[in-house]
DNA sequence: TATTAATGAGTGAGTAATTACTTATTTTTA
DNA sequence: TAAAAATAAGTAATTACTCACTCATTAATA
């Protein structure tokens, strides 16, 4: 990985996620990487490609994210940490989390393959704590924790803790 | 309102609904309209002001749908309705929901100027429930709400009522 | 009432600028 | 010195938008 490469993959991220991929030109990113246009599809053979670059780099963050979920036994710490993803996600990577809202809409790229294992977990977490519907439950704070995030990563600010604070003793955690 | 302007109308909010604001052409709408390019620009000069017609005649729709909320006064029934709202939308509707959604990310076209009464009048609500907390019982219900209408208005098939039925027990409406 | 003037809807053929991408060539590096 | 990195200068296609014009209806005038 050469250090034009990486500023073409920095600056498409953050061009990308500022704008949108589709509002976004190839000739902008190299202009913005002080790169030759050329070199773009040298290295990510179309604006497609450069995408799915960026996007998988970005994976792991996300994976590593989610497994403190997915690896926690204990199941009020399964809901805590749940509940603290949003807290857990630096400033700096805010432009990729925008990105992937983004792309939800613009192109059809579903993020969601993650939230399978999660909503599960969620699932026999509630179940252990003898709640009555488990699955409910995980549904009810899945769909509010991608509002949650939506917002925050929307309006770039620090997320508030308060309601995360509030959360915790309602569900007693 | 001629009939060749409703199908512009139609056609862009289809297509914008679709594809994004930024991938559809006005060409494309043109010829979706069956109706020469250049009559888009003769009522409504510019693409961005298409697209703010398009809004324009939605906003309606929205306004609507909130008021039966916000005009309730018995408190639970406030909190009710608050929830019933993605079962009130029409699928016909639909396409307008996913370009508000689209719109939000690409563009920053935020349609949150309807969502502060509404968390006033769900805060509301919950104080005269007694609940402890109010503002965060509301900012948490406004939150799981984004996130459930996100995830069917992308689904685009009618919402699970399941999940609003447990709510309904839940906080005993 | 007959004629003229004015208006708004609609079209088709343009425009310059930008798009994603290619190719031939040069520079850098191992 | 051979391969990889990088560039400059292209390409055809598409973009949002403009222009000059026709046609039908309505309003004003003689």
């Amino acid at each position: 990985m050469t250090d034009k490469q990486e500023r073409i993959l920095s600056c498409g991220l953050q061009l990308f996620a500022k704008n949108g991929y589709n509002a976004t030109s190839t000739s902008q990113i190299a202009k913005a990487a002080e790169v030759s246009e050329g070199l773009i599809f040298r290295h990510f053979k179309s604006k497609e490609g450069l995408l799915h670059a960026i996007l998988k780099e970005g994976q792991q963050k996300i994976d590593q994210l989610y497994a403190n979920v997915i690896n926690e036994t204990e199941p009020k710490s399964v809901i805590k940490n749940f509940l603290q993803i949003p807290f857990l996600v630096p400033q700096t990577e805010y432009n990729f989390w925008k990105l992937l809202f983004a792309l939800k809409w613009e192109l059809d790229i579903d993020n969601s393959v993650n939230q399978k294992p999660i909503n599960i977990v969620l699932t026999k977490a509630f179940e252990q704590l003898s709640y009555k519907e488990p699955d409910l439950e995980a549904a009810f704070l899945v769909n509010y924790l991608e509002g949650f995030t939506s917002a925050i990563v929307k309006g770039d600010g620090v997320p508030d803790s308060n309601l995360n604070a509030f959360l915790q003793r309602k569900y007693m955690l």
